[in-house]
DNA sequence: TGCGTCATGTCAGTATCCTGACATACAGTG
DNA sequence: CACTGTATGTCAGGATACTGACATGACGCA
């Protein structure tokens, strides 16, 4: 039984504990991402282009869950810094299939060493059983919450 | 194996499942919120004060996962349209301890329903054990991340 | 061919949250 | 008592992400 009826008990609830969770890690790589110059979904951006080459704007923004408008003020920095480069016109449609410079490839190795440590850490004392099911059930939610 | 030598696999990284959860828990929640006027932060600070009445500002910051400085202003806002009430002066240190006013109250209610709701939505298709599993996991990774 | 729908890139304005800084109050220690 | 460390409330400025809006190009369909 609740605290009360129609409350949502803070500390029996997931979505409070998933939002802890979240802030936790965003925390965590904040704080190894600053000492490197960068924001979170500055690295985002050029981990999804390393995976990914080719992808546009609002692949880029889907991918880092911000809006494309964010995507695109993100996308004209790193250019103007030459760490992402944009052909200038598309090819077909509007398109613009963005990559990593050589430059942008340098800045994403540090990067990429200090996030994977963080996750190492937050998965620290997991079983391999329980990261699969941290996964399966993330996956869940997500699902669940996407369709209306 | 992963992917590559160096690499954050996105498709199988915790980490990255963790943001895209909590994006669509956070995009879910905003989107029945709207309606009643009131942001996610907004929300959490009057539930936190419904359950835990007397917090100060600094405590609704750590609560709510934001600064105490964020709060403050919020705080600020919602005593001038009558939401939440706190003393002139402190009785003891610096410490203003915020209640609830009944208009706060009324606020209150609707916005647990639709935000139970979501939550209700969320854990759709899970079972029991699987919200045990999520509830000791979830609480794993935080506190992995706080030691540093 | 023409039309409606949708996705895209982009600009502008606004909301939200953060970092930096300051003054103050309490607790512990010498 | 004085000193140090820690926590608080608050102000100011800047970073980040959002909503709203527009023009454009692709696609399906009549």
């Amino acid at each position: 039984m609740t605290q009360r009826g129609a409350g949502v008990d803070l500390d029996t609830s997931l979505g409070y504990l998933l939002k802890e969770a979240s802030s936790a890690l965003r925390a965590a790589m904040d704080e190894v991402l600053r000492p490197l110059g960068m924001s979170v979904t500055h690295y985002s951006c050029l981990e999804l282009l390393a995976q990914r080459p080719g992808l546009s704007n609002s692949e880029l923004a889907r991918g880092a869950f911000v809006t494309r408008q964010t995507m695109n003020v993100l996308l004209q920095a790193l250019e103007r810094e030459g760490q992402v480069s944009r052909p200038a016109e598309a090819s077909v449609g509007k398109v613009l299939p963005a990559r990593l410079t050589p430059l942008g490839r340098r800045k994403l190795e540090k990067a990429t060493a200090a996030v994977r440590a963080v996750e190492v850490r937050m998965l620290a004392g997991m079983s391999e059983a329980e990261r699969a099911d941290a996964f399966r059930i993330l996956r869940s939610m997500i699902r669940s919450l996407h369709d209306d």
